[in-house]
DNA sequence: AAGAAATACTTCAAGCTTAAAATTTCAAGC
DNA sequence: GCTTGAAATTTTAAGCTTGAAGTATTTCTT
């Protein structure tokens, strides 16, 4: 009961030093953004992020399939959009026939807000990973998708 | 001022598809540990860094070195190391001759539970990383490597 | 049509995170 | 010795995040 595995172990060491800089690069690159959002638009990455959604969805989107796009949980989208709401930037509109929902869609300051967001944070990614060229970005692109993580499943 | 930049143009965009993945993918695998981690030992990722850190350090880290070590912000530490603290795996020692600063340390409980995290979390990062062969993982992490964001500064 | 189950959201408690302000202590310069 | 400034931490306010509990509202079953 000391040596199970012998060949594997240094694939999972190796597969753990990759994790360790997958996440070392991705949380520097977030950090660099979520500043420059902040110092630039007095705004935050999860904004932006509910923001691109709903650039995306032109017309909409329920609150539902907004937390199901981001992935992320739904008490946590009601406090951004009520922030953003807040802000002018969004609004809640309610649905015919359905008053449990509300569809959420970005108001037309929010969507000159949202434009000029984007081209910014486009240059922002394009700066933060420069040394990788076209092929790599390909590249790695390929590698990443093979994960399991990486199921893109987009409804 | 309508057409600046015609090739980078192409690039950026392929840039800004990689780090959307990076991102997702990255995303994922933190959620998948995050929740391994709060079923199977009542405790968190933020938690878990902090003691590796300590762990690598046996001897222990002034608060000051272990935000710079976590790339976190001082008063985030002192939250996670307060809480560590009140379940016994970590302590504060004085450090004699400067009365400001604060040694953390592992206590003896704390670095037994740490390593048993640890021996799971490379196991959990292993089956998520499945399908990444030890040449693959070799040749991401030379390409994230050459990142801005990859400076690896270890002092 | 009544009750049960499923949906769509919000609220809540706890913890993480940051930037900025406040504290305490140390180190130098005068 | 005093003062001024730097250093190490903590505190604070605001926002993000989750899982779980709570509220309506709709839909299904019988």
């Amino acid at each position: 009961m000391s040596a199970p595995k012998a060949k594997s172990d240094a694939l999972s060491k190796e597969r753990l030093r990759l994790w360790l800089r997958m996440l070392r690069v991705t949380r520097q690159v977030e950090a660099a953004l979520r500043e420059k959002l902040r110092l630039e638009f007095d705004s935050t990455l999860p904004r932006f992020d509910v923001m691109a959604a709903l650039y995306r969805d032109r017309e909409g989107l329920k609150m539902n399939e907004l937390s199901k796009r981001l992935r992320v949980s739904n008490g946590n989208v009601t406090g951004i959009v009520d922030r953003l709401a807040e802000d002018g930037l969004v609004e809640r509109i309610a649905i015919e026939g359905d008053r449990r929902a509300t569809l959420v869609r970005l108001t037309s300051a929010g969507c000159d807000a949202f434009t000029v967001m984007a081209e910014a944070h486009e240059g922002w990614v394009d700066e933060l990973l420069d040394g990788v060229d076209a092929e790599d970005a390909h590249h790695i692109g390929e590698l990443l998708h093979r994960l399991p993580a990486d199921t893109g499943a987009r409804p």
